[in-house]
RNA sequence: GGUCGCUUAGCUCAGCUGGUAGAGCGCCACGUUCACAUCGUGGAUGUCGCAGGUUCAAGUCCUGCAGCGACCACCA
């Protein structure tokens, strides 16, 4: 007998326990030779790895959860169930935190130099970072930690030099020139992705540049052409208007733009301009790109600080002047006066200087979106700067074919076509980072001019010899890196019994956010270099927020930690709430205020289950528990009656994981599993178990038991694992049947073992209906407790009478009925009218309330007048009885025909007790 | 500006291929004879955002509107 349960479910006693029997069962761990070899089928994750220095948050709960029922499900149904782990060195995100702890102790990263300030990094993640890994473990995370891989590690970053080298060698690598998007507080290139557009509330400003003299015709014909933005000051210059939301930028201008086609202006271009303030004189010229109804049709051109004038620039021939540092404070290039000043004081600077001098036009409200560092929220300056890109266009093309053409399936569904906008709209991708934290870029320069592309590490120049070489200061983007995660993890470039076994893969489960970021450079880079995508199929999941539907911060202080709920009420509790609520396509809200009310329903679940099983041991024993099969003739209506639910359960699990639809899955067991198993089943078989009952039946209603409960905690394993691997480890195992060593490696039940029996759920919902209509009447009517009952059925189904009468032992527990009767429902009692053309009838002499029972009576009449009105009416027409489907109409029919039997039988009891017509 | 999504019980949300609405939590009543009070039994609650349309039949499909939200975009 095994030891005494608590008859409260402690996680903390069973699950760190659990999770150390697995790991030291090495079951999370496939080596490639169960693909290469036992030829089992692969199914492989790859996790998205958590920043090193990450700490655990809810988001990382839901993303573990949903990775690990999809992976300890295939892992039960046979295959090569492999979830590889790691963490990703998250290039900004973790140089800002070592910035940041430096900064409080005074110190600056330029202070310490580039090779000590990597060593701080370094030491602060070798410190603190991968513990992330260890919290997924508290939540169950069955990963492959033998495998645990980092994108910095020795063998990742070979794969990151093979791809830039290989990318270079097909032209799709180059270095120049362009805007790109600046963070004067990080002081590095962002991509396109990673400048976050956020509404923000501005200003537009029109700003009045003169006109020199000798363009004074050309302005007077513009003006009588109609054009509104050329007018006069007041001491009779001539001047256009152009608009901004940046002034400082007009500092750096080069020109104005018309649109060629714009007739207002036709005569200007060409003419020169004055540029305020500068003492400039910048030309006027004509470009396409200008949008004539815009404005006052004309733009000023800052060619180094935005991207479309810089493109204006190119085509027109304009001068490029880059007038702001790298901090984004205005540079040498600029006026004295503005020197050294933020971009944000110099806006206000020469917004005053110009008005001085009549030179500012006006000021609308203006709501647009700027862009701001994904990492530390300072407003990106567009720059123009010398870095490295990739040119996309050639790898997106096999990625879009294959969203496309259904190679890669997006669920929920609609993110396809997010998916396939961003393919067809790519641009390419700045990948130079002026960090010191990540892969450095593989390029070295030599004094002659010579540019060394290398996979290894050159001691000289290929050209002139000399060993003077410099490397590319600069470092990857962390995406770069992360993007080949689904085969570098496997030792590619090397043709590794990893790559071969383990990719592609099966699944990508991960947030919609990093949709771009992550998920369609790693599908480009499957196609790139093997052609065929790391995984077909992409899971994108919600976000965890709070009940304002705030997404869950730390900087919110809303944030509900994994950690704490994992220690409260479990990691079964917290993985069963996160999943139960998982819809498709659905955030996740949680009560950070409530934490109890939040994950209550998980752990009552979990309490449910144990003590179901803690009930079930105990009544079962210890005693060897025979095969199904052997006690087959033995089985009750209600043995047949679960083992038939149990088949549908399994089918509706399987069905619903293969479709994603955790939340359907999870939900479709918890009521099996309570409403079904333990509401019905162990209380109807209570009796038979006890000892003193008769041998055969107790027999089979122990291997029953026994084969619902092995069956039930495989189907909520993966999603409960430990409560469930406790339990199904104690439980006494039938006769002759290898047992798994561990629940975590039994097999998955599908239900095709298992056929249904029609018959037994007939029946027992019949019993089922019965009793929980006795019940309701008992209650109405007000009968003690203690009380037991007869009941009188009548109906179609007359064979039900002889079903009951076969229970009745269960009935007296269930519902306190001591004898059934076929008919006879005449004289002063409760009536119930029940599916299939049945009633049933209690009589209650000298309990019933008469006046009472009328109008419930007249209630229910009315009731089902109405609805058989309905429902005839349903049938007179044409169309229906003609269109619809012939069973769907047959069903009417039958409908009808037993609402109004039924109201007539309550009309006639209505009669009896002396009511009047209804 | 474009694209997409959401609007269902007091709260948070399900409802896949159209056939008179569901869950969890909360609420009300009763109940601690031994699996579980993190429980049991029973109960109440919705003109499914608004207006049209298709259909025999619409929460479920179509159109428009309103409110909210997300994503994308080089209109200064």
């Amino acid at each position: 007998m095994s030891e005494e349960l608590a008859s409260r479910l402690d996680p903390q006693a069973i699950e760190p326990a659990r999770y150390a029997k697995w790991q030291e069962g090495g079951y999370f761990h496939v080596p490639s030779s169960r693909v290469l070899e036992d030829a089992a089928d692969p199914y492989v994750i790859v996790i998205p790895p958590p920043n090193v220095t990450a700490v655990l948050h809810m988001g990382h709960g839901l993303n573990t959860t949903i990775q690990d029922v999809l992976i300890r499900w295939r892992r039960m149904q046979g295959a090569a169930a492999l979830w590889v782990p790691g963490t990703d060195h998250a290039g900004i995100a973790t140089q800002n935190v070592v910035e940041r702890e430096l900064a409080a102790k005074g110190c600056m990263r330029d202070d310490l130099g580039r090779d000590r300030f990597v060593t701080a990094i370094w030491n602060h993640v070798h410190e603190t970072g991968g513990a992330i890994l260890e919290q997924l473990k508290a939540i169950g995370a069955s990963c492959d930690w033998d495998r645990t891989r980092f994108t910095l590690d020795d063998e990742l970053s070979r794969a990151v030099r093979e791809v830039f080298v290989h990318l270079h060698e097909r032209g799709l690598v180059y270095r120049g020139e362009y805007i790109i998007n600046w963070c004067p507080r990080c002081l590095t290139a962002l991509s396109n992705e990673e400048a976050e557009g956020q509404e923000t509330q501005g200003s537009l400003w029109h700003l009045r540049y003169p006109l020199p003299e000798a363009a004074n015709s050309a302005a007077r014909a513009a003006s009588e052409a109609g054009a509104d933005a050329i007018g006069q000051l007041d001491d009779g210059r001539w001047y256009l208007t152009v608009s901004t939301t940046r002034p400082e930028t007009m500092l750096g201008d080069t020109g104005v733009a018309v649109n060629p086609k714009d007739e207002r202006y036709a005569p200007l271009v060409g003419c020169d301009v004055e540029l305020p303030l500068t003492g400039r004189v910048i030309p006027i010229v004509a470009d396409a790109h200008v949008d004539p109804d815009f404005g006052s049709g004309m733009v000023k051109v800052t060619p180094a600080h935005d991207p479309n004038d810089f493109d204006i620039a190119n085509r027109t021939g304009l001068e490029v002047l880059n007038v702001m540092t790298p901090e984004a404070s205005m540079s040498e290039n600029a006026p004295e006066v503005f020197r050294g000043m933020d971009r944000l004081d110099a806006r206000k600077a020469v917004l005053v200087a110009l008005g001085e001098q009549g030179l500012v036009a006006g000021e609308d409200a203006y709501t647009r979106s700027v862009p701001h560092c994904y990492r530390c929220g300072t407003v990106v300056e567009p720059r123009l700067s010398l870095q490295w890109f990739v040119k996309m266009k050639p790898l997106a093309e096999p990625a879009l074919r294959a969203s496309q053409d259904g190679t890669i399936t997006f669920t929920p569904s609609h993110w396809q076509r997010v998916y396939e906008h961003w393919m067809e709209n790519i641009r390419d991708w700045c990948i130079s980072r002026q960090l010191w934290w990540g892969h450095r870029i593989p390029v070295w320069y030599c004094a002659c001019g010579e540019e060394i592309v290398s996979r290894e590490d050159p001691t000289d120049c290929p050209k002139c010899g000399s060993a003077e070489l410099e490397q590319d200061p600069d470092v990857l983007d962390t995406w770069f890196s992360s993007q080949l995660w689904p085969f570098s993890v496997f030792g590619w470039p090397e043709k590794t019994p990893d790559v071969e076994a383990f990719y592609p893969g099966n699944a990508m489960v991960t947030a919609p956010e990093i949709l771009f970021f992550w998920v369609a450079r790693m599908i480009m880079m499957g196609y790139e270099f093997f052609g065929e995508p790391p995984f077909t199929e992409v899971y994108l999941h919600g976000t965890v927020r709070d009940m304002k539907g705030r997404k869950m911060s730390k900087s919110l202080g809303n944030g509900i930690d994994p950690l704490e709920v994992v220690n409260t009420f479990g990691a079964d509790a917290m993985r069963y709430t996160l999943v139960s609520q998982a819809a498709v396509g659905t955030d996740i809200s949680l009560d950070h205020e409530d934490v109890e009310a939040a994950f209550a329903n998980g752990r009552n679940f979990a309490n449910k289950i144990w003590n179901a099983g803690r009930f079930a041991l105990l009544s079962v024993g210890d005693a060897p528990v025979k095969p199904l099969s052997e006690v087959e003739p033995d089985l009750a209506l209600e043995d047949r009656w679960i083992l038939s639910r149990l088949r549908d359960a399994s089918q509706n699990a399987t069905r619903g994981l293969e479709r994603y639809r955790l939340h359907d899955v999870a939900e479709s067991l918890y009521h099996f599993f309570w409403g079904e198993v333990c509401d019905w089943y162990l209380e109807w078989v209570k009796a038979r178990l006890a000892d003193d009952g008769d041998a055969s039946s107790r027999e089979a209603a122990r291997s029953t038991l026994v084969t619902v409960l092995d069956e039930s905690f495989r189907l909520l394993h993966p999603i409960m694992p430990f409560v469930t691997a406790e339990l199904w480890s104690r439980l006494p195992w039938p006769e002759g049947k290898e047992r798994p060593e561990d629940l975590i490696i039994a097999s998955w039940p599908d239900g095709a073992d298992r056929y249904e029996d029609e018959d037994a759920e007939r029946d027992f919902a019949a019993l089922r209906e019965l009793i929980v209509e006795v019940r309701r009447l008992r209650k109405e009517y007000g009968v003690a407790e203690g009380e037991r009952i007869r009941i009188h059925l009548s109906g179609a189904d007359a064979a039900l009478v002889d079903t009951v009468s076969a229970h009745l032992p269960a009935l007296e527990r269930l519902a306190r009925v001591n004898g059934v009767e076929q008919g006879g429902s005449s004289g002063i009692g409760a009536h119930a009218v029940l599916g299939g053309g049945r009633e049933l009838f209690v009589p209650l002499e000298g309990v019933i309330d008469l006046e009472r029972e009328r109008s419930r009576l007249g209630e229910q009449i009315a009731r089902l007048q109405a609805h058989g009105e309905a429902t005839a009416k349903k049938l007179q027409n044409e169309n229906f009885v003609s269109r619809a489907p012939e069973d769907v109409v047959q069903k009417e029919r039958d409908k009808l025909v037993q609402l109004e039997q039924q109201a007539n039988t309550l009309q006639q009891k209505l009669n009896e007790l002396g009511g009047g017509k209804s």
